[in-house]
DNA sequence: ATTAAAATCGAAAACGTTTTCGATTTTACC
DNA sequence: GGTAAAATCGAAAACGTTTTCGATTTTAAT
């Protein structure tokens, strides 16, 4: 009925504690021949450590926390199934919390986790976070923590994102390479640290390109919605007809666009030609296939525990592991929303 | 630096540890004045218990694990939201696994999370489980286990689900009801039993209404994604000219299927009528937008911890809690990928 | 056979909390 | 002032593991 302790297979066996203790962790200073006694009856009783009282003698609890703004995403989604897993491999088990985009709930959710004990924090920043002390706190307390995705620049710590402003621009480029003149952005929100970079990546090929930069012509979504994207598709065409290029953020916002220009049978990428960003599986789907960047978020979880799990490893040595921070690759996904490039 | 503990509160009072731990605890052996002693260094010095005490001493860790087929579904992804959301309201923290529909893998977890000894485990089946030993293991211990969605009819314990064949019955009968007389159903694998379901409450639709029921009609779906709904669209046309109707489970592959309805330029709903299942956020967004079975996946969640949560209460009572099926309510949502109801 | 070195073992403390139960002190009452 | 009852406190055990360090036994070398 009960689990099985040291205690019972050490007077079984007529041992002590600490022996049976050794020999199931192969210490040297345990003959083989009760190595093999304690091996077969532990094997035998179905022994099982109780990770309680090893959590409390080790001090850690091979578990680590992840907060993130909103599990139902497709890009946040696909981050924790790279954390989860990769952590799996490493011993390591997740608890997952939503910020629900509330800073509030995030300082919550942080102290949960420390009074939990994980032995590390995986965290994207929620939108309206804009003090951030109670992240500090956990570097403080010299708790490994890296942030992805949506990140805070002055905080210091590690951080795995992508080059945001690079991959902005080269979504832009692009759209002027294929012959735009007039390009809108759908953005996102004011704060968070990406949706600036995208906007900044954009606004400099323009500049770069002799186009000038028109703050008419962008629109700032604040929930990232397809809803938003045809309501803004309709704003963006009534009040600027002689648009022909648009970017937006991310994907599913270019998706509602796109359904509107199709309603209203304005030609894409003839008339209007449209980038988006993220890489949707649904963005190959529709019609016109969607160009954008490729945003890998399965990776992104994945680095992040990775780089994560370095820094655990180099706590327990007691040695310092300055912040890194690590920029993923992306690139421009080329379909059929914009022209082909010219000869 | 070191977190503090009951200990240092009891010394630098010149009281005992107990003291602090029953004033911090409110008992009534505490006088008020010791009480408002302990409580306000405890405020000052920040005490949190250690967790890690708390849960060897009393044998509970206030966590509850979680084991899905796949977490980048939005299906799931939503049971997730609504787990952890009510989880965190009860003070019970989330543990997330992923089985990747693979039986080894489930049982692998099962046993981590009860090596972890979390308090209960909530679990979607993987499609490849036929054996349900580690299930029962679990249940054998006694430990509270709740199924959702994907369940084992065989196994003893609570599960929360829709009646699936109702809903599917709901969603041939439409198809009926609108003048439809040759159905065609693209199925989900062999083994799930809400697959199943879906598949006898179509083909009990049929029956009732005088149509035959032709299996040629009956295609089957290994891993519910896009490209098989067109695949099968394509298929289906080519094999059976005379289709007029096609129930799909769930709405990913009704939106393929209708992608090349779309590009064949075969009329939707005209000349043939779709009806998906689950009611995905896309589903109102594509054209036609599609008739649809609601399935309420964060209402599942919410609910799955309700019901673990009660069980978790039973157990501390020592009480015993019987295995309750709960079958949330499913609605057909009428749009435009099939036609009116004639008058 | 003696001694030193190597191999093997176990006692005990520690991790920080909860709770039982007995001891002590205070209060209330006659 | 004496007693009983009530209020307040604390010692100690327990949860099950890990690890240090000293003790004992065995082996090897002379």
């Amino acid at each position: 009925m009960k689990p099985v302790t040291l205690k019972q297979i050490a007077e079984t066996l007529g041992i002590s504690i600490t022996t049976v203790s050794k020999a199931l962790k192969d210490y040297p200073d345990v003959s083989k021949k009760t190595k093999a006694l304690v091996l077969d009856l532990a094997e035998t009783l179905n022994y099982r450590p109780n990770t309680f009282a090893v959590n409390l003698r080790t001090k850690e609890s091979k578990t680590i926390g992840i907060i993130i703004p909103e599990i139902v995403h497709h890009f946040f989604s696909s981050v924790i199934k790279g954390i989860v897993g990769q952590a799996e491999k490493k011993g390591y088990l997740v608890i997952i919390l939503q910020s629900n985009e509330s800073q509030e709930m995030e300082k919550k959710q942080i102290n949960l986790l420390l009074d939990k004990r994980v032995d590390g924090i995986l965290i994207s920043l929620a939108n309206s976070t804009v003090d951030f002390s109670h992240i500090n706190s956990v570097i403080e307390r010299n708790i490994p923590l890296v942030m992805f995705d949506k990140i805070a620049k002055i905080v210091n710590c590690s951080k795995v994102i992508i080059d945001d402003r690079k991959a902005a621009y080269t979504a832009t480029k692009h759209l002027i390479d294929t012959g735009c003149k007039r390009i809108a952005h759908f953005r996102g929100p004011l704060l968070p640290q990406n949706s600036i970079d995208r906007f900044l990546g954009y606004k400099k090929a323009l500049e770069d390109h002799g186009i000038n930069y028109d703050p008419s012509l962008v629109y700032i979504c604040e929930n990232l919605s397809y809803e938003e994207g045809q309501f803004f598709a309709r704003k963006l065409i009534s009040e600027h007809q002689d648009v022909d290029g648009l970017f937006t953020n991310p994907d599913l916002v270019a998706i509602g666009a796109i359904s509107v220009f199709n309603e209203l049978a304005i030609k894409v990428p003839d008339q209007i030609s449209v980038v988006g960003f993220s890489n949707w599986f649904m963005s190959s789907a529709i019609t016109p296939s969607l160009t954008t960047i490729n945003q890998p978020g399965y990776k992104i979880g994945k680095t992040a525990f990775k780089q994560l799990f370095k820094e655990l490893k180099s706590k327990k040595k007691e040695k310092y592991y300055p912040p890194k921070i690590i920029k993923l690759e992306t690139e421009l996904i080329k379909r059929n929303s914009t022209k082909d490039l010219p000869k």
